[in-house]
RNA sequence: GGAGGGGUUCCCGAGUGGUCAAAGGGAACAGACUGUAAAUCUGUCGGCGAAGCCUUCGAAGGUUCGAAUCCUUCCCCCUCCA
C-alpha cells in the first residue's frame, strides 16, 4: 500500500472540494497503519443505465481508489426508484419494478466495469436496508433533520421561493442517501458538485448515529456537448461510453472549443506536464484546437475500446468529413421497385433516412440529398435502383440501395 | 374546508368563435462559411404521392354552419386564507 502522501496526491487530482481534508488524512493514516481499506461509496440512480462520459468523471476517481487498495461500493438507489415520485415535477419519475431495477443493474455493471475493477467492486442496493425499515425507524430518521436545514439545499430553496412544489418525499431523498452512508459505514462518499448537500447530510447522519462522519469529495460536473448544461441523457447532450468509436469520435470533435481543456483533464490520464503544455498552446492560440480534440478523442476511444479502434475512428473521420469521402460500413437495403424506379421521397422514408415524407421533402428542397454524388433537384424525382446507388442525406447519413 | 389562477404543438409562451397546423423565443434539423468549434447569414420545423385532405391546443361530451377559444362533467397543477 502506498504512503499517505502518495495516496493523497492521486486522490486530490481533479477534485473540487474535500470536506474535511484533515479527516481524510486521518483515515488514510489509520488505513495504512492497520492495512484496512477505506470504504468508498457512490450512489447511482437506477433509472439511467446508459453510462456517459459525465459519469466517468467520478467513476475514474473510484477506480483510482481501487488501485490504491480501497473498497469501492457501487450503490444502486433502487429503493427510491421503486417508490417513484408522484409529484414528478421536474421529470417523470416512473415507478420501477424489482425486475426493472435488476435489469438496469445488469446493464450498469456491463458498462461500469469498463472502468471499475469487476472483482474488487461491491455492487449493493439500498433496498437491502431500506425495505426492511419499520415506520418507527423512518420517523426516527426524520427527527435528525430540520426543515430549515433541508431548505438550505440550493434547488429546494429556489423552488420554495419560486412557489414551485417540493414533495415531502423529495425531502426524504437526502435522508435516505445519508442513511445509506450509515448503513455502509462509509468512510468516503463521492459525487458531483451538485451532490454536495446530500453528501453533507450523510456526514450529519453518521454523527447522529454515532459513527465517524464520512469525508466527502466532489468532482466537477462535466458540461455536455451543447457547451452549456451538465451532461445528461435527458438533455441529449451526452456521449455514451457504449456508443461506437465512430460516434464518440464525431461527437468529441463537435464539442465547443471551450470545453476541450476540461475534457482533457477530467476524462484522460494525460500527465500533468503534458496537460500544461496543451493549455499553453491553446491559450496562446498558436495551434488549431482541432489537433488536440483529435488527441482527446483518440485517448477516450483507446480507453473504452482499443488504440486500434481509436486510429480507425480518426482515419474514417478524416476521410468522411475532412475529405468528404465515404465511411467504412455503409448500411445496405433492398427495395422493390416498378421498372427499377423508386420515387425519391418513398426511398427516403422507407429506408429510414428520413422519418416522414415531410422531412424528406424538406431535405430535398434544402439540397441535402444526393444520389451517387448528384444532388436531387426535385421532390418528384425517381431513382433507378436496378444497380446499386449511394444515397446521402445531410452530412452523415449514408445508405446503399438497390432493387431486390 | 373556503377563494382565486392555470393545463396550447420537443420546451417556454401568445392566442378568448371563423383569416389557426396555431404569433414570438429556445432547442433541433438542413444549406452557406469552417476545423462536424464558436459566431454569423438563410431556410425548415404535425401527418399524407400533398390541389387538397386528415390528426393536434389536459380528458370526455355538448352548443354552433364553424371551437384552442362558449357550455357541462371529469382529471391534474399552482397561489392565497384556514
Amino acid at each position: 500500500m502506498k504512503s499517505v502522501e502518495e495516496q493523497l496526491e492521486i486522490i486530490k487530482r481533479g477534485t473540487v472540494e474535500i470536506i474535511q481534508e484533515d479527516e481524510l488524512v486521518n483515515k488514510l493514516e489509520k488505513s495504512v497503519k492497520t492495512g484496512e481499506p477505506l470504504i468508498v461509496k457512490q450512489g447511482f440512480d437506477p433509472t439511467a443505465p446508459d453510462i456517459h462520459l459525465g459519469h466517468t468523471v467520478t467513476l475514474r476517481k473510484l477506480r483510482q481508489f481501487q488501485e490504491l487498495g480501497h473498497k469501492v461500493v457501487f450503490l444502486i438507489g433502487d429503493f427510491t426508484g421503486m417508490i417513484g415520485d408522484p409529484s414528478g415535477k421536474s421529470e417523470m419519475r416512473k415507478r420501477m419494478t424489482k425486475e426493472d431495477v435488476l435489469e438496469n443493474a445488469e446493464t450498469y455493471k456491463k458498462q461500469v466495469f469498463k472502468i471499475l475493477d469487476p472483482v474488487e467492486t461491491m455492487v449493493d442496493f439500498n433496498s437491502r436496508w431500506c425495505s426492511g425499515m419499520v415506520f418507527e425507524e423512518v420517523l426516527a430518521l426524520t427527527s435528525h433533520y430540520t426543515v430549515a436545514r433541508m431548505l438550505e439545499r440550493d434547488d429546494f430553496e429556489k423552488r420554495y421561493k419560486a412557489n414551485r412544489p417540493i414533495s415531502i418525499l423529495e425531502f426524504m431523498y437526502p435522508l435516505v442517501q445519508g442513511y445509506d452512508s450509515v448503513a455502509l459505514k462509509a468512510d468516503i462518499e463521492l459525487g458531483g458538485t451538485d451532490q454536495k448537500f446530500n453528501l453533507l447530510v450523510g456526514r450529519d447522519l453518521q454523527r447522529e448515529y454515532g459513527q465517524e462522519p464520512q469525508v466527502i469529495m466532489t468532482m466537477p460536473l462535466l458540461v455536455g456537448t451543447d457547451g452549456t448544461d451538465k451532461m445528461s441523457k435527458s438533455l441529449g447532450n451526452y456521449i455514451g461510453i457504449n456508443e461506437s468509436p465512430r460516434e464518440i469520435f464525431g461527437k468529441l470533435m463537435s464539442i465547443p472549443d471551450a470545453l476541450l481543456y476540461d475534457y482533457l483533464i477530467l476524462l484522460t490520464d494525460l500527465p500533468e506536464d503534458e496537460l500544461n503544455s496543451i493549455k499553453r498552446e491553446l491559450d496562446e492560440g498558436k495551434i488549431n484546437p482541432m489537433i488536440h480534440k483529435k488527441r482527446l478523442a483518440r485517448e477516450i476511444i483507446a480507453m473504452y475500446y482499443s488504440p486500434d479502434d481509436a486510429v480507425n475512428a480518426q482515419e474514417e473521420f478524416e476521410r468522411v468529413f475532412s475529405q468528404k469521402g465515404l465511411p467504412d460500413d455503409i448500411p445496405e437495403m433492398k427495395f422493390s421497385a416498378d421498372n427499377g424506379n423508386l420515387w425519391i421521397v418513398k426511398l427516403l422514408t422507407d429506408s429510414g433516412l428520413c422519418s416522414s415524407g415531410g422531412e424528406a421533402r424538406r431535405m430535398i428542397k434544402q439540397g441535402a440529398v444526393s444520389v451517387d454524388g448528384d444532388k436531387i433537384q426535385s421532390i418528384d424525382d425517381n431513382v433507378d435502383i436496378t444497380s446499386e446507388r449511394l444515397v446521402k442525406v445531410g452530412k452523415r447519413k449514408f445508405m446503399k440501395v438497390r432493387s431486390e
